[in-house]
DNA sequence: TTCATAAAAACGAATGATCGTTTTTTATTA
DNA sequence: TAATAAAAAACGATCATTCGTTTTTATGAA
């Protein structure tokens, strides 16, 4: 197939990725095979090959793609919006993200990229920045919260903002492990404790 | 070395496994070579052969002993004590354990069984039972709390011990990924958090 | 106490399989 | 038909594991 448009070439290149983020969700990064990779997106070793340079380039492609997704959960915020409401959404999205069709899948591969990050200097340069403004973005809202005195002035902003994000993650790890348990049955009961720690009483 | 101690023997084992879960830490499983483990624990293939059967037979056992690890973090409550002085006391042995020599070691090593427990269902077999009991551990002495009356008896006991299990389970990731951050900083806002959820005002 | 011996522990080169990648060939369409 | 996308066989490197050999030492006879 020669002179195909870019549209063409685009869709042939996402189909990789996507069969490679089947393929590490179920398998790790470095117990998929490129035959596995191939089988899933019904291709061969040659025309993958012609898309991307290498094996660990479709991996860092693919742990990109996933941290832009992540940082997309802050988009729902809203600044003039009160803190606690931004709290609120922002769980929201968070179970919200973990109940589409294909959360199962990124919650896997989510896990692998956290084991991958500690041996690949490269995929941790990725996720670093993502993991660090996750943290910003709470802390910001408290703060903001606290300096619109609708937040308790004693509440922790840094400590809050790393506990609730060690909270999402440590949800996501149990999705994962667990894909029978229902999440959503959690959203009241987080969302109680973040009200009782940042209201007043 | 012929008719050696079962001392001997002992040490020797043991001191392949440390070796192992040192690599593992450091690379993950399938990145580790078995010459890498080799030079870790300063043997040749065949002494290790004589010890485990296979690569694989290593893996089982550093994960079985990581979760021995786990397991043991419960030791310390005290059914005699009230339910939020037992939440604590649990929470000081979660970051005991996270500020131990080889703390850093240790959630490196576990956040690698994560990955792995989602592709070897034998080391989810081993993993499951002690994720539910780490749960369900946290469960029953909130309930028993509140059949005494030192809980507030709206807290819902299944959320806030998963909501407990994910936060512990997230801080490992954030100081395996950042190794500088000092995690005991958190450790009065966890409490914190803990007492206005669980306590009635 | 000394020393020869046998049993066992460790070594390390060799093996066979697997996997990432390359290269050659075939197919497709502008 | 020329350009290029895809296929598929082949290559070279790596790795888990095996196995023949060497080294070590507990033991018991002298």
């Amino acid at each position: 197939m020669p002179k195909v448009t870019t549209f063409y070439l685009h869709a042939r290149r996402q189909q990789i990725l996507d069969a490679a983020v089947a393929c590490f969700a179920r398998r790790g990064f470095h117990e998929s095979t490129m035959l596995d990779i191939c089988k899933e997106a019904e291709l061969s070793p040659g025309a993958i090959y012609r898309y991307f340079a290498s094996k660990d380039a479709i991996i860092e492609v693919s742990c990109s793609d996933a941290q832009k997704t992540i940082s997309s959960l802050f988009d729902s915020i809203n600044p003039d919006s009160t803190a606690i409401n931004n709290i609120e959404r922002l769980i929201d999205r968070f179970f919200g993200a973990l109940t589409e069709s294909n959360a199962l899948i990124n919650t896997r591969f989510a896990i692998q990229l956290w084991a991958e990050a500690l041996r690949s200097p490269r995929i941790a340069t990725i996720m670093l920045p993502v993991i660090s403004s996750f943290r910003s973005g709470i802390e910001s809202i408290v703060e903001q919260g606290k300096q619109q005195r609708s937040i308790n002035p004693e509440a922790d902003a840094t400590g809050f903002a790393r506990l609730l994000q060690a909270a999402y993650e440590g949800i996501r790890l149990q999705g994962a492990v667990d894909p029978d348990v229902n999440l959503r049955t959690y959203v009241s009961t987080l969302k109680q404790v973040c009200r009782k720690y940042l209201l007043t009483v």
